[in-house]
DNA sequence: AGCCTCTCCCTAAACGATTAGAAAGTAGTG
DNA sequence: CACTACTTTCTAATCGTTTAGGGAGAGGCT
């Protein structure tokens, strides 16, 4: 096209003024019909488009939810997104998606850019599925975009911050419970880094399942990606100290993965040889061999709430505006929410 | 915070026009050290982020790629997703994807919307997993948006149009060759609608390679997703002409996880009972009960190829602007591409 | 007529950045 | 000192929208 056509095109074709194109255009108030009529087949005969830019500069409208993630290949973030779309669907709002260690690892530099980003793009609201810095958290706030936590306990000092988090805590002693059930004393938790806050909780839950039913923990910590834990479990196992536990918690979807690629390559029986439970159910783990038993957080209403949590905080800022106040965001205590998890046992576990 | 800082207040702060603010903080010339450094200072001190919609309207600067896809559950677009990033990296631009098929089902409506919406938001590219309709292959091309299709046909028309394909036709003929070699004779495709035009490959190659060998082949349609998979199949197979064939072939991801879960249920035995093997493999296939044989496409490195031929483009689009030339996109003959498929042979087709 | 109320439309000023074109300052040179 | 060349800076226009603040005209009412 030579030349993509603009409001003030319209205006001229039309001999109105932007005010009235405008106005015609969105559905507003003041304009006549034969106005709208006219100033609508213009637009579809012109294939004109509205430059979102110079609407989001002038109305500092901010429509959009970024979900700052950490490694996507978890299925976990699948789930959660559906959750999330669900509730934006239908609003005017749009989630889009950051990926904090689409590079493989984490680092606070990429934590920095990003956020930085999304105060350039001047983003509505944020929801993480990280613990991000107490810096950054104050820097977002500082503009106005609230954010919303997901199993990840926001900073220390941000004690106001919405935040929804599974009691990892008691999901651990059931998984815990449950090993103890079937007799199994020797346990080994595969864990991704502290960095990610739900570690501590369910590491915290397994050590104390152990120590109340006589069973012996081993952590093992590795990056949070299915090479690097199978490199370190392989590793583990090789070591003289490093026998085959008679259980193994894998803390996570890509851990798991590694967890299952080793037992394959050395042909080690599950249940028979040693027992299987993982954290975050997904749509594979019936369909695997065997059929796993994992921990369910439900990742999908987490989504929801976190979304609808988020939505109220918007609404809440935009009728604040409309009133000439300050956009503060409106946390409320309620908005610190914690939902349970279960247990879903199939035969991994040894059942 | 009272107020957002913006250039302005920056430039009233240290003294100096906006003129040498902007230079100076976007590393350009013509600016003292001194003043570098002043800027900068305050920048910081003032928490200075630039509005990104601010720059685009100036700059038309348009530096984000979109992806279409449908289904996100869709590992495919994983992997892909993976060989894109992975290029765009260290480039300017960044990608963003737009889910045709959130809701479920594909609708032209959605997606007239989704391409109404990269317009507005003036995308620089656009990487799509489905064939767009002529009408907007046409409305992105007059809005100097380049398109590159990946595993999806242009439509007819937009005949110099980029894209990347698997050699379907082909794959498809190994794997019916591998069913015939086993001596399987009553085959069932479980396919996804004609929509996604690597339906018609994949099904002309498996019927080539049905008559080759004398088998039969069944075709089922369903829509694009697990659970309509679950769901029609469990109703064929209880259809008085709908015994359970030899081998069945799933069209993609979402369907064979609805051919498991049916095949799980019914407690039908693979490979004894029923021979198996599904089209794109993804990282659980190998761990699954049995391991699955799959139609490996290697979606990375499509999406790596996508991804550079669509920087090039834009690359391209930048210099002849520079040069005062319209930006018509430079699609070349070269940017045609078909790339071939491998057949991964584990245990589910019955080796 | 005078006054009010409505409806529809317009003018002109934003929003926050970039940048062409002009100008001021500084230094070197003959 | 006049001239040139270069560096650094400024002024003001511009990108494509939205919207505050008027205002014109029509109709109804007293």
């Amino acid at each position: 096209m030579a030349k993509k056509p603009t409001l003030r095109d319209l205006s001229e074709v039309t001999g109105l003024s932007s005010y009235t194109v405008s106005r015609a255009l969105s559905n507003g108030a003041d304009v006549s019909d034969a106005s709208r009529k006219l100033v609508l087949k213009a637009a579809r005969e012109l294939g004109y488009v509205p430059n979102r830019a110079a609407q989001e500069l002038r109305k500092k409208s901010r429509s959009s939810v970024a979900v700052i993630t950490a490694s996507t290949s978890n299925y976990y973030y699948l789930d959660l997104m559906k959750g999330i779309q669900r509730v934006l669907r239908g609003s005017s709002r749009n989630a889009v998606v950051a990926d904090i260690a689409a590079e493989g690892v984490y680092t606070p530099e990429v934590e920095d850019a990003i956020v930085q980003d999304l105060i350039q793009s001047r983003t509505a609201g944020v929801i993480t599925t990280l613990t991000l810095s107490a810096e950054n958290v104050k820097l977002l706030e500082s503009w106005d975009i609230p954010v919303v936590f997901v199993d990840s306990a926001p900073p220390e000092d941000a004690t106001r911050v919405p935040s929804i988090l599974t009691d990892n805590y008691a999901a651990s002693i059931k998984a815990g419970g449950h090993l103890a059930e079937h007799g199994y004393t020797d346990w080994l938790f595969l864990a991704y880094p502290g960095r990610w806050s739900t570690r501590a909780e369910r590491e915290r839950g397994l050590r104390e399942a152990a120590d109340k039913h006589g069973a012996a923990l081993q952590v093992l910590e590795t990056e949070n990606d299915s090479d690097s834990a199978r490199k370190t479990l392989s590793a583990y196992l090789d070591t003289p100290g490093g026998a085959l536990p008679r259980a193994i918690i894998a803390g996570n979807n890509p851990l798991l993965h590694g967890v299952l690629t080793v037992l394959q390559q050395r042909e080690i029986a599950v249940p028979t040889q040693v027992a299987l439970i993982a954290f975050d159910e997904f749509a594979w783990a019936p369909l695997l061999d065997p059929p796993l038993t994992v921990v369910d957080e439900d990742s999908e209403s987490i989504g929801v709430l976190a979304a609808q949590t988020l939505t109220r905080i918007l609404d809440g800022q935009l009728e604040a505006e409309r009133r000439g106040e300050p956009p503060v965001p409106d946390y409320r205590p309620e908005d610190r929410r914690e939902v349970t998890a279960d247990l879903i046992v199939r035969q991994s576990c040894g059942c």
